[in-house]
DNA sequence: ATTTATTATGAATAATGATTCATTTTTTGT
DNA sequence: ACAAAAAATGAATCATTATTCATAATAAAT
């Protein structure tokens, strides 16, 4: 078994077991028997149980960036691009609920420290917002009073925030992707109805 | 000493230190030592750890509900009405910064017992933003096609969103009355550019 | 002033669980 | 097939802390 093998399968039983039980509630003989190995093995892969956590978020997080990205590539108009993103966004949680979940508390812990270090990426993933409505103004398809730093921090927090109902009711209301364009929609064009 | 006093003391020590090492790190004795209290006190006013962040999160949401509700009850125009959640919502932050910071941790615990428990007060919070979107469409000020349920969370975890990026850095970029604007301004015009 | 009831104290308890490390198992190289 | 190196094991350690409760302080009642 390749030594990433190991790292993989703990970091991935580690996923589970937080979103079960939180990360404080998490016992590593949880994750040690989840992932089928010993306690002590987890220690030859990660320094402590704050590491666990901490190369999870970076690992995952680099991941979806590098997917989004991906998707976005071969996209000009700012409008779908924005479009796109929702849509992916939304759809992590189909295929990673779990995942999610995990990010979604993290990134809300109060620890100063780790709070800080996992930061620079979860800036990145919403950087690429900010650089949509840029672009987008710099077209003349977005309005320059917009401001792209309060966007990308609104437009993730709103898809967040749906997220989080998503994962904690049984039966949601509403589609992922209906969600995802609802939201589009709402940023793109508002609520106010217009006599044009 | 009134009853009411030292169990205030104690909720108020709480969220001074929750918010400085959150829930888990915290000890009993530092939320004893910061109400200047005997640790043993505590459980005289509490049952337990758990016990003291259900109790806060019930009565602070409850205060704002209250606040927001009084504040709303003269406006009719459902667009001022949005502006005036806004601007509340990230006021809050100027007065209370410790407590946005507990109440963000706490809605993302993924312990399920605490989690439902306090979803009625928070649903109770965020319906005041349906309520608005509805009686817009009533009103024929917002779109048909728009999902007071969607909005409701999107509006709010867009203001969230921002109160996190408030909490966290030392000097930020934009006002709380400019953010909350910004955002209001966001959900009812949108951002692409009509030709009227 | 004295008794009784209420409220507060904080040291002791007792459970918990992250981390370590001596030992065992597996892999690699010859 | 054997020795050396690398990887894995899991029981024991040891620090940490929520909670309890015998005792003390304070307040209320008579």
């Amino acid at each position: 078994m390749r030594v990433s093998d190991k790292h993989q399968k703990i970091t991935q039983a580690a996923v589970k077991v937080f979103a079960r039980k939180g990360f404080f509630n998490a016992r590593i003989s949880d994750i040690a028997k989840e992932a089928k190995v010993a306690d002590g093995t987890i220690y030859l892969y990660f320094n402590n149980k704050y590491d666990i956590l901490i190369s999870l978020f970076e690992d995952e997080i680099g991941k979806i960036i590098l997917k989004v990205k991906l998707l976005l590539e071969n996209e000009t108009d700012p409008l779908k691009m924005l479009e796109i993103y929702a849509i992916h966004h939304m759809s992590l949680l189909q295929d990673q609920k779990e995942l999610v979940e995990v990010l979604q508390m993290e990134l809300r812990q109060s620890n100063k420290f780790i709070k800080e270090y996992r930061n620079t990426k979860f800036i990145e993933y919403i950087d690429i917002v900010s650089d949509i409505v840029h672009k987008g103004q710099q077209t003349g398809h977005f309005r320059q009073e917009v401001m792209p730093g309060v966007v990308k921090r609104a437009f993730f927090g709103a898809l967040d925030e749906m997220s989080r109902l998503w994962a904690l009711s049984a039966k949601p209301k509403y589609t992922l992707e209906e969600t995802a364009r609802q939201i589009t929609g709402i940023f793109l064009y508002g609520m106010v109805v217009r006599n044009s």
